[in-house]
DNA sequence: CTGCATCCGACGCGATACTG
DNA sequence: CAGTATCGCGTCGGATGCAG
């Protein structure tokens, strides 16, 4: 870790956390991951020699620590980084310029995000099944599976022959916007950007499954609450 | 600037701020700071060049805007910042580890920044001089002159001959150490760490002097008000 | 003094392969 | 799946010097 010879706590600080990919890591603690591998997920580009070289200053520092064999958790430490990835999230959020570049845009990353992030409880108990194609996306990505039943939200890639409740046509880049909220769910719609065939009534309910992102609140709200991450 | 791929607000942020030395320089401009070398002076370390590059980057991204030929300051986006800077400093300051190692010293950048943050108005009008002497200080900063005279703070690192009214001898871990708050005046006084001679009724006032620190107010409020960092 | 160009070294970081 | 080892590229960034 190289410093920067102050004795400026700004610069101690940022010193261990502004080097590449660490907040990054702290985000994927805060939204729910213990392992290596579920960190991994939320960050495709990172190599795993990085990332084992970044969990092992994360521990020296006391930000995160081991709880089992393999799995880690944030320290009080940690936990209190929590605000100031809030905070830098929001900024973004606000005041990033670079609107989506199509380079910015990754099908799994976003399903990997809905899947962890959406609320069960908006559909029936049976299983419900919302197929996403995104005409856009690379060969390979193009269409998701999230599978709803009792309590728990699956995804998948592969084709099971499922029966499909629901289908989402729509370019990855829209279903990002709506996302991050740059856009509406149903403004997408109506300017049929997005287009939805199935089950009506279970339609309905997207908009609302779709708003419990934890991103979501960033664009709604000034000072922004707590975030229910996990 | 390195990207991440990710439409992620945080990922957004942190590939444009969390790069070595840029939230730093937000810092000096928060500060007060307007001209490049107004930032270098409270970034020794940084290369003229990398400095450059930075202000071009954030010029570019909407963080600062150049306000004459040769000054900058913050835009809305980047005062914007001031509560991220103020988190993260108020994180390192309670949870980093380092404790102030030798590396982290430095008294030119520990003397600038009272200079910029005393209150003059706790002395009296006429002239008042303190001197500060590090024995453990590098040769040629071991001695400095803070001259208060009608509502203005000069430092000097050369000898004037000047009618010195306090003489404050310390090493230059305490004297840093107290900058922080991680101990009081009177308490490393009371402790032989810090030996005041001269004028005593100015001498009572010390204390209360280096208490006007932006950082001073980390230490002592768990949730903390606004900075008065100008 | 301000700002930038050039040069070059160090090492942060990525890719890959490999082990338990 | 959870990491480690190795290698090599690329770029960040530090030193110097110059131009305005």
């Amino acid at each position: 870790m190289k410093t920067y010879g102050q004795f400026c706590p700004l610069a101690q600080s940022t010193q261990l956390l502004c080097e590449r990919w660490t907040l990054l890591i702290i985000r994927e603690f805060i939204a729910g991951g213990q392992r290596f591998g579920d960190i991994q997920k939320g960050l495709p580009q990172i190599s795993p020699s990085l990332l084992s070289s970044r969990l092992k200053l994360l521990s020296e520092a006391g930000v995160i620590e081991k709880t089992g064999i393999k799995t880690y958790q944030l320290t009080e430490a940690g936990l209190a980084l929590r605000p100031v990835i809030e905070l830098l999230g929001a900024w973004g959020h606000k005041w990033s310029r670079s609107n989506l570049g199509s380079s910015d845009l990754d099908a799994g990353l976003l399903m990997w995000d809905m899947r962890r992030s959406l609320d069960p409880a908006i559909f029936p108990k049976r299983t419900v099944i919302v197929q996403f194609e995104y005409f856009d996306a690379p060969k390979g990505s193009k269409d998701w599976w999230l599978v709803s039943s009792n309590g728990d939200v699956d995804l998948c890639l592969t084709d099971n022959d499922y029966d499909v409740d629901l289908l989402v046509k729509c370019s990855l880049k829209t279903m990002t916007a709506v996302w991050i909220c740059e856009m509406t769910f149903n403004d997408a719609v109506k300017s049929k950007q997005i287009e939805v065939t199935g089950d009506k009534s279970l339609g309905k309910n997207l908009q609302e499954w779709l708003r419990t992102s934890p991103l979501s609140k960033l664009g709604t709200t000034e000072t922004w609450p707590k975030l229910d991450w996990s």
